[in-house]
DNA sequence: GAGAACAAAATGGTTAACAATCAAGGTGCG
DNA sequence: CGCACCTTGATTGTTAACCATTTTGTTCTC
């Protein structure tokens, strides 16, 4: 029936990690979608791990925000409306808009080069088109600010709000037209890094993912 | 030995929700002090519940940022540094100003005159030295600006990140001199928000929080 | 005294059962 | 005919006993 595609035989996954692993990626891959109840029985057969496995790995699928549970009524796959995914992302737009600040307080000369680099790969991916490519340099972009910040609490923050969004943060990214508008805001929030402008940096990232916001309003 | 007072003959407890609130209490009230580690045998022994339950509430906890959790070395009670209590707070700087600024935008004319009385009282309370009330009409704003701001992620990632900063939080309400800095802050706040003013608003939450910042690192 | 083998303690995971709860569907009564 | 009530089935929540794995501390040897 699910996911689980015939041929292999049930890797291990005896800890609730894998079992995790695996259910979050079956919702990532939509073969599990929005709404679905996650039943404990089933998942335990299906994924060939026992029940209080099944039951960890949704209590950390729950804590990460990709399922729902309520009392006595089991999980389901949790369904992001737009309206939630906006709310995060206006969280996400602050939170950022403080880890570029940061990072520009903390910026080296060889992070600066560094930058600089992922800036310029940008610009070539968006023009020759390679939309795959731009979006990993968008996200090792995001994590090398992220990291620049040296603000643990705000990565774990960010990357749960993250986790949340995937979907979302997935169909934008193939919107047509949309890398186009995006490259000038990820130039600028580098310049501001750069020139170790922790006002400016707030600014640009915040400009950055408002943008985000209003093109998720318009996904519709 | 530990910090079970002996009177009590382990009532029910039977859930883990209920074992978590216990455990939290426990924490809270410095029973469990920070570093110690959390055995799932011995908690499970000293509330009465097995040890699934206890798990359970481990998770929980840990989740909440209460307890730290490393893989095959068990939970102890999370040991937040100065340090990291500033990192807390930096994001919650944010994200309480993005509340802000979103309350300004919703606020009605009856939660002017509210939160107007609520500034009010506060102002008598600090004249009458009375610190605990201070305290909680305090919290009590918090609260309010973030029901108005209508902003449920926010209002989550806050309270996770309250929840772990407690200790921190309730030392720094009982320095001397205290409210008389936060007394003007918070009415700056509570004007802004009734000017209907977003950017204001944003801007003294910040600056409020900020001065928490500044006050949590001379606390050394 | 340093390092390796070993033993104890604790967590992680499994199974099988049972209790508690919720959703439905059927029954009986007005 | 409609509505309240009860029964039933499915599923979660919890427990207990048990084993595997990992970590840690100790002892033994060189």
């Amino acid at each position: 029936m699910s996911a689980t595609s015939a041929a292999e035989p049930v890797e291990p996954a005896g800890r609730a990690d894998a079992v995790a692993d695996r259910i979050r990626a079956t919702i990532l891959a939509g073969d599990f979608v929005p709404g679905q109840r996650l039943v404990e029985a089933e998942l335990s057969d299906a994924f060939g791990a026992s029940r209080g496995a099944v039951r960890a790995a949704l209590l950390q699928l729950d804590h990460e925000g990709l399922v729902e549970r309520v009392a006595n009524r089991g999980a389901r796959v949790r369904a992001v409306s737009v309206e939630e995914a906006v709310a995060i992302t206006e969280v996400r737009m602050v939170v950022e808009g403080l880890c570029a600040a940061k990072a520009a307080e903390n910026v080296t000369d060889a992070d600066i080069t560094e930058l600089r680099d992922i800036g310029r790969r940008m610009q070539e991916a968006v023009r020759a088109g390679e939309i795959v490519v731009y979006s990993q340099l968008n996200t090792m972009l995001h994590d090398r600010v992220r990291e620049l910040a040296g603000q643990p609490v705000a990565t774990e923050v960010l990357s749960r709000l993250l986790a949340r969004n995937v979907r979302h943060q997935f169909r934008l990214a193939l919107r047509p037209g949309r890398p186009q508008v995006s490259l000038p805001e990820h130039l600028a929030i580098i310049d501001e890094i750069c020139s170790r402008s922790p006002e400016g940096a707030e600014r640009a990232a915040r400009r950055h993912v408002a943008s985000v916001i209003e093109a998720l309003r318009d996904a519709t």
